[in-house]
This record gives C-alpha cells, structure tokens and sequence, in this order.
DNA sequence: GCCAACGTTGGC
DNA sequence: GCCAACGTTGGC
C-alpha cells in the first residue's frame, strides 16, 4: 500500500470540512505529475493531510474511498480526481518547518518541491511523521 | 522543437 | 506583497 500527502488551502477546504463531510472529490488538481500520483492511488490507501498558505503543517490522515475518474471540473478532459475520506486528525499538526528540520524528511517529495500538491511518502517519511504528532 | 514570456503556487 | 520554482503557452 502506498501511501501519499495532498495539499490545501484550509480557507477553500479544510480537514475539518472533510470530517464535516464524510468524504470529498479531490479534483481541481492541475499539475501532471500531481495527477499521475492521484492516478496511482488506490482504495485504503493513506493519505496526510497538509494545510497549505494558512497553517503549514500536517494537520490529519484521510483515506482514498475512491480511484481516479475524470474531473468533472476539467474542461479539457485530461485531469482526474479522487475521492478521499477523513481518518483521524493527528493529535498534533507536525509543521513544515518542523519537517524542514527532521533530517529523516530531507528527501521527502513535498519538502523537496514545494508546489507539487499531491506527493508520495515513504514508510519511512510516514512514520516518521506520525512520531512528531505524537 | 526551442526558448522566452507569462501565470500559478506556495513559502516567507 | 514579494519572490522563487516551475509548468504552460506561443512565436519563430
């Protein structure tokens, strides 16, 4: 299972309005190599949840309830969108500058390319991003 | 097919 | 509000 970080800016969607929600359409992804990792994922997989602009941290866990289909809101056609579900919050947001400063994050593809808004994360990255939430 | 101009994202 | 990174567009 493969595991993923995907961006947003909490004033458009929060991941207190995912748990609202119960489950969302990530679309509005337009970025090719963002959509190839949308396209990638599957049902189950995890998902950290980063609040970008306002926050810059890691605020949550979601979990893909859907695979890649057309983003309706694409009209070219040539994007796609997921379904993510909320998990749980983290019990404390792990910050960017926190994970700028854990060496084990050096490599981490969100830290290394900052306006990719939708990432893989290792094993590794992951847990070592669950121990900083505590 | 190259490359300069431009637009967007996102951190600071 | 500024700037860096980087993707996209359009002229040639």
């Amino acid at each position: 299972m493969a595991r993923w970080l995907v961006k947003s800016e909490p004033d458009t969607y929060s991941f207190e309005d995912l748990q609202r929600d119960g489950r969302t359409t990530w679309d509005g992804v337009r970025n090719h190599a963002a959509a190839l990792n949308l396209k990638a994922m599957q049902v189950g997989e995890e998902v950290l949840f980063y609040h970008s602009q306002i926050g810059l941290a890691v605020v949550g866990i979601a979990r893909v309830a859907k695979t890649a289909f057309p983003d309706a809101s694409d009209p070219t056609g040539r994007f796609v969108a997921v379904e993510l579900e909320p998990v749980r919050p983290l019990a404390s947001p792990v910050t960017l500058a926190a994970m700028k400063a854990e060496p084990a994050l050096a490599g981490m593809a969100m830290v290394r390319q900052g306006r990719l808004s939708v990432s893989p994360v290792t094993d590794d990255e992951w847990a070592t991003i669950l121990k900083m939430a505590g």
